[in-house]
DNA sequence: GCTTGACCTTTGTGTAACCCAAAGGTTTTA
DNA sequence: TAAAACCTTTGGGTTACACAAAGGTCAAGC
């Protein structure tokens, strides 16, 4: 497979495939004729395993780490274990993060359609922002700045 | 205000306030006797602002053009409105993600913890990456590959 | 046979939001 | 007064690519 059919197949872009390479994630030949990079399925499964991490979290470097262990003989199948392990609090503790985020920025929204085009007070940015953990005193609604 | 005594009350480090100057986000003025950086409390409470802006997925970027809105003497709200509608869905999209992938990598782990130590099959990298979407297929087990 | 367009190559630059180091001036404190 | 702790600017590093330039290669059509 040259570059842009492995593309293809990953569903990734051929400078993702290039990246790689040069990064040492997936081995090329060399086509003797032009010098063409030449990949087979063992860099298809490759690629597809790095999505599969990316989309977990794990950097290139990590599934780097996670080749080089599988690549020695070694099973890099209890490093991976550790990784998810200590991934699992990290991604419940982003949730937990963004959820409050989603509950605010809701909050906010629904007291803002209710005053529509509601204007800041005179030294505020965007009180929506700025006040953040006190939306319904935002933007003069609640009768005080009126 | 010089840029540490900004940056502590801010709980920042002294990088991020020389950088948001640097883009123009805050504005200092000098001390004309060593050509210190000096910032006043709008500077305070524009840092403030942007850590809360960038708490919620807002760019730099984004915190610039409020800020301009702001500056130019129009109300920046209808566009933090606009902003914050836009990252609703965003942001329960990414929620809706990482719940998924939590899900799969705490499933993975509890069958891991069944079979201690288990080595992948041959051909395979990791099966618990790997073989993402079946895990209880997953390193031998389920007596398939004994 | 040759041009055109689509592909490949390497090299270098840009992104976002900073962090860090170097080299040198300043202020504070012991 | 000298060291510690701060400030300055400049420039490079980080992550995971994207993109452009300059040039070689290949398949198709005329």
């Amino acid at each position: 497979m040259k570059v842009s059919e492995l593309a293809n197949t990953a569903n990734v872009t051929p400078e993702t495939i290039r990246h790689y390479t040069r990064e040492g994630l997936i081995q090329a030949n060399r086509n003797p004729e032009n010098g063409y990079h030449q990949y087979d399925k063992e860099a298809l499964r490759k690629v597809r395993f790095i999505q599969q991490a990316r989309e977990l979290g794990f950097s290139l470097k990590q599934v780097q780490d996670i080749f080089e262990q599988s690549d020695s003989g070694d099973s890099p199948c209890p490093m991976v274990r550790d990784l998810l392990k200590q991934k699992v609090p990290e991604v419940k503790q982003q949730i937990a993060q963004l959820q409050s985020h989603l509950n605010k920025m809701e909050a906010a929204l629904s007291v803002w359609d209710q005053m529509q085009d509601g204007v800041p007070k005179g030294h505020s940015i965007c009180c929506l922002i700025e006040e953040w953990d006190k939306p319904d005193d935002c933007c003069g609604n609640g009768g005080k700045n009126d």
